[in-house]
DNA sequence: CTCCCGTCTTGACCACGATCAAGGCGGAGA
DNA sequence: TCTCCGCCTTGATCGTGGTCAAGACGGGAG
């Protein structure tokens, strides 16, 4: 007998075909191995949640962490005087409480979904089981993780650099999904979403989608049309004065 | 025959006694073990470099990383067309080039001594084979750093909502190093760099401490005393607006 | 002592985005 | 159909920090 063959490890888990190469994207798993993610991620599950499901709060006990296979989660916290804050956006092909993955403890934030979600839920100790017991994995995931990390700082701190417009435009190229020269978007759930995850106030979201109307960028509703792909791109890189 | 003793470690790598506090307190290193530590650095070893020293060079092949010991570095980025900018100032305690700790690769910035430094050098190699021969051991570490990164970003992210004057005041409360009431803060080399720390440019940072002085900071030259350390914790901490 | 140069400070100005406030639009319910 | 209540947009204003520019200060060399 040999290791289960990979249609049994997409059966159990529940992942799709296209889902392995979602996965093998994932900031936490850059550097490993298509195989290797097979083995670290045996006992994971894929689940479906609703939207306005809630995933886990503040505070309680964490045993897991997740993947994003599609739609948007919601990370929010809630400050003692009952009002609660965005923290972030999570996006497909994105992870998030990946502290519990290695650790457990309790869930800094709580999380909500935001679009009806397929998400792969990864329990803390079988990942970290698996870990130890293929030691270059680990090493990888340090080598991946430290990467990413610098990569992350990097360009939060363009946060000053660049204006809201770029920001903006920087975010639509990463949604956009197919390669072509026009592209259509659909922002998630409510515009308010989009603009906490890009670290600015709903206001100044709509002014900056006003600012990319003379690129080619046009809004109905949450349905953003990109006309051309090359010229948003100039205009995320440029300089901050650029096309105004 | 058993592990050799803590004061071979001490002898072979150049590391005082109280260093290896300062190695426990890393964040790179949060999660480990002193005995762990010991037995990962075994291959490490300190050395001493002035003022000025040129430690890499941008795209620089890199075989090993840096824990700061005492003193301070500057990273630092050649831009195409000659001019340099200060992308990070390290202080004591804290590690750079750490991506280069566990993926061979290249220096993707420069390095150099701000203020005459005892650095703690590490070779990749041995590091790594290390890591891999304690699998427990890089789990921890893959804990201590997503906990890490988490702090890293939220800081960052801070630098919107809080003020010069506010990141300048928990900058010097850090640099602080015993716990009195009033306190002496000598800052590195030149105000420059430390502007450069804080993300702000040097004016502001004239300002910023211009505004301290309500709070009881006053400078002479690079050393900066601070009267009353609870009202700068409470100026730092507090509203954006607040003692104005 | 004087000159020079780099660092630090201070001032004036400006751009960006947050905030406050008012209106537009669309969907849900009676 | 009309009303109500979200979300989204648009306008006006303001605070913060970056930029440009001009002096102050201090140390080193001649």
């Amino acid at each position: 007998m040999q290791d289960p063959p990979v249609a049994d490890f997409a059966r159990q888990t529940g992942l799709a075909a296209e889902d392995e190469a979602l996965l093998a994207g994932v900031p936490l798993f850059s550097g490993i191995s298509l195989d290797s993610l097979r083995v670290l991620l045996a006992d994971a599950r894929v689940c479906r949640r609703p939207r306005h499901a809630m995933l886990f709060l503040q505070g309680e006990p964490a045993g897991h962490f997740y993947v994003v296979l599609d739609g948007w989660v919601k990370l929010f916290r809630t400050t003692p005087d009952g009002h609660e804050t965005v923290i972030a956006a999570i996006a497909r092909g994105e992870s998030f409480a990946e502290a519990a993955g290695f650790a457990e403890g309790v869930f800094p934030v709580g999380a909500q979904v935001a679009e009806a979600a397929r998400l792969l839920v990864v329990p803390t100790r079988s990942f970290t089981d698996q870990l130890g017991r293929n030691p270059m994995l680990a090493v990888n995931m340090l080598a991946g993780m430290s990467r990413h990390l610098r990569g992350l700082v990097e360009e939060i701190e363009q946060r000053t650099v660049k204006s809201a417009a770029q920001r903006l435009g920087a975010f639509l190229l990463k949604q956009r999904s197919d390669g072509r020269e026009a592209a259509v978007i659909d922002l998630p759930t409510d515009k308010g979403l989009v603009a906490a995850r890009l670290g600015m106030r709903p206001e100044t979201l709509s002014r900056a989608l006003g600012k990319l109307r003379t690129v080619g960028v046009s809004t109905r509703d949450r349905r953003v049309t990109v006309s051309d792909v090359g010229a948003l791109r100039r205009y995320a890189e440029g300089a901050p004065a650029g096309a105004d």
